[in-house]
DNA sequence: GGAACCTTGACACGTCTCTGGTAAGGTTGG
DNA sequence: CCAACCTTACCAGAGACGTGTCAAGGTTCC
């Protein structure tokens, strides 16, 4: 049945997480593998992918699967993505070069961000 | 600008924060104040209004510091939010050609679903 | 039918987050 | 000068995060 679908041990294997991590990264959201008939799960090419460069991720940048699974939480809840926008916009004295209101902007689309470039920062303190 | 900064405990007590928080909530990152000469932390009125709104936002979506900190990260590090970026945008578990092996088992992802029809309609492959 | 998988659940341990303390020492202002 | 602030630095403890392991029970397949 399964033309290219691997299990959790062989997905370990090939991913380098611990078939234990999987269910863990599975339990958080952030790689959530088909499931057989039976309750098998059964990780496809994407999934192996993901896995991979999300090990990559998290090395790369000393993340935790927790910061990643905020990240997508962010990404699907739009809510939370303008509270937390809207507090952190409010820059109190961190003058770095950074382009406020342009960050979050993932969920591509566009790149139209009318008010960047409309708003200029006040003369920090 | 001696004139409306607050001391620790001052600020402490108007925002709700403990001063000992406040000095933890600084070392994150997140609101950090000026300091007098001798090293006195001085919040002003930007700051104490950003330690309000931080509660605020912290209790509504049950947030963590760390979780605002990540987001601040995201927003100043433009290779991190574009590697996370990447990353979250690969499909995860859209399965197009998943159905094939059909489980009874896939469950949740509610708010996905409430979210998509409110706020952001695209966010496709 | 039995070996070799898979599943969920639980115990465990180290580290980190979030808070609160306490101690040793500098600043401030009456 | 002295009380009342402030500072940093460390101990502590509950809870979450990241892993491993083991147990009891279904599936698969030869």
């Amino acid at each position: 049945m399964a033309t290219d679908a691997l299990t959790i041990h062989e997905s370990a294997e090939t991913t380098g997480w611990s078939p234990r991590m999987l269910r863990y990264i599975e339990r958080s959201g952030l790689v959530v593998p088909a499931r057989s008939a039976s309750g098998y799960r059964l990780y496809g090419a994407a999934e192996l992918q993901r896995l991979r460069t999300l090990r990559e991720l998290l090395e790369r940048f000393e993340l935790g699967l927790s910061d990643v699974a905020f990240a997508q939480r962010l990404g699907e809840d739009a809510e939370l993505r303008g509270a937390v926008e809207e507090w952190l916009e409010a820059e109190p004295a961190r003058p770095e070069h950074v382009a406020a209101g342009d960050w979050l902007g993932w969920e591509q689309d566009k790149h139209q961000k009318l008010l960047a470039a409309a708003a200029t920062p006040p003369a920090n303190v």
